[in-house]
DNA sequence: CTGAAAGCGCTAACAC
DNA sequence: GTGTTAGCGCTTTCAG
């Protein structure tokens, strides 16, 4: 697996190294032919620049990394998706490494990336990430990071967000304009932004409608997963608190929970309505299908790099928060037929 | 975003780099003492070996790339995670890339890997690859790749895949075993390895039980995704050539076929049966939940990581391929209650 | 046990 | 226009 390098072709032609380099980097001063000459004989030969050593070389990677706490939902990969149209065409790559909702795998993510040069980096924390000295370190030596999604505000970085407050606020609203009362929210993590954003957003709602809105009516179901629906709808049933609406942090928290209702042979939606957060794949799939909030993932993507970018070349930070709007899908599982 | 370097460290201390470097590799002779006076001074300075001095020293990367067509389904995620299980504790990074089902876009990922030198490759090739030519070169180079699920007969590299064709006939003897005898086949892009196993696993089943198997109960439905199988059932519909059973190479596709038929009003099992193929999450979200083949995701990484590195370690290539075992998930989709 | 020095492949002054 | 040369940060002979 011997690599051709600039000196075999520099050799082949009887030039100087330099001259290589300059017919690969069009920047400089170089005889037309003697390029052509060079790139026709690099090209035989099979050469390439190594990266390697034009990163040491520049003390650059032109590397991003973007760390995520999972990829098995939809929403990741399409930010991911989106990061990488804005990158890629930038002459970036993309690493992708992912925490699975775990701080320490999380730090040890990112000092892998870090420590790999990369250039920057973009991440979504885990649930359960609430240290953040080594996250203050690398800002401080001006290492360029943006957050999105699950962004922790004491962090001095670009961030990218939905507007989670307006879009909970109005979740619920619909909720209490389709002539539900008793209305419950299954809340995320504590440590997220996202879920205290969604929770006073609902909260905010319910008062404004002069709805009773008291503490048994905020269900901590610990997690973002399907399971965590389960046991939140599971403990109302068992406790015999049926409320008639459940506004839910996220799809797949809105699904278990609708998964032990149909189990349960409670009706969707005209015992209890339900809404979730974030269009999963799943929301149409399911039965009735579940109105929900849809989150632009591509273009979170795209600014989330846009940001980086503009740090990258102009070498500033702007700690600015961008949030991004939605698009509210109002299907099945929240619309009573009078 | 000045990084410290060995220099830094050696300075401080009065002592020379290479003592620095033989404290980091602990491979040569040392004095205790320097050693820990160097590996305190370096904690303190916030000293890391820079990898990629490393890397263009020791010309190789510890990286190793993994290309896959897509992340939105949980397989390739699945996959991943078994793969960076042996290869992260290993010493090495995984740089994941998407082809997004793109032959081309998975050149570029590739020829993008390559050059910035991971030692290996994991890849699973998109629907639509037949060129191969680029591959073969490298190969021939003797750099080391390793395929799994999606691979490519004619290249001479370890292979993990399931025994798709095993599992084919049993999901359609199954169906046999029920009472359907007018099955079809919902068939994967013909370029793909296990489209032809499964395939051929169906055809051979319906053989051994003597039923018909024609052309017109082999339906091509062009992709593996959801809008794929809800096309194929619209157009028997359309036809009004209603089969009483349906095996789909994959779940998304059994399961786009499985909503125009709920769309319809045809009632799942009874007027028509259906499994899928490779379990995703969404089978047991759907209702009736859909009867399908659980492929070892996890498993099947770890295997490609261990054959990957046993040729990084030994410098030999074995071109085995290795067929690992799935498991049955019989559920509603596909049992008649009689 | 430790230091000096060469060199991994490339770029970018600096000469000519 | 092109060649020479000094590094980028590190490892690894080769001396001592």
């Amino acid at each position: 697996m011997k690599k051709v390098t600039i000196k075999d072709v520099a050799a082949q032609l009887g030039v100087s190294v330099s001259t290589i380099s300059r017919a690969f980097n069009d920047k400089y001063d170089i005889k037309k032919e003697t390029r052509e000459r060079i790139m026709a004989q690099a090209k035989e030969l099979g050469y390439n620049p190594n990266p390697i050593a034009q990163k040491l070389q520049q003390n650059k990677t032109n590397n991003i990394g973007v760390v995520v706490p999972e990829f098995r939902n939809a929403f990741f990969p399409d930010v991911i998706t989106g990061i990488q149209d804005i990158l890629i065409p930038k002459g970036y790559q993309v690493l992708i490494m992912q925490s699975n909702e775990n701080a320490e795998t999380e730090l040890g993510n990112v000092k892998t990336l870090y420590n790999n040069m990369v250039d920057g980096l973009i991440i979504s924390f885990s649930a359960d990430t609430q240290k953040v000295n080594y996250y203050k370190d690398l800002l401080e030596k001006d290492f360029p990071i943006v957050q999105f999604n699950r962004i922790i505000d004491k962090l001095q970085t670009p961030k990218v967000v939905l507007d989670d407050y307006a879009w909970a606020f109005m979740a619920t609203e619909h909720l209490i304009l389709q002539g539900y009362k008793n209305i419950v929210h299954f809340k995320g993590p504590k440590f997220l932004s996202f879920s205290l954003a969604r929770l006073k957003g609902f909260k905010d709602a319910m008062h404004k409608h002069k709805l009773l809105c008291c503490d048994a009516q905020i269900i901590d179901v610990h997690g973002l997963d399907i399971n965590d629906g389960k046991q939140g709808m599971q403990m109302l049933i068992d406790k015999k608190q049926l409320p008639d609406a459940i506004f839910a942090v996220n799809d797949p928290v809105a699904l278990g929970a609708m998964m032990v209702m149909k189990a349960n042979n409670i009706e969707i939606p005209d015992e209890i309505g339900i809404v979730g957060f974030s269009e999963s794949r799943l929301s149409d799939v399911i039965e009735p299908s579940l109105t929900t909030i849809k989150q632009p993932t591509f273009e979170m993507g795209q600014t989330a790099a846009k940001l980086l970018l503009q740090e990258l070349e102009s070498g500033i930070r702007v700690s600015q928060r961008i949030k991004l709007s939605g698009s509210f899908k109002i299907k099945q599982s929240s619309v009573r037929l009078r």
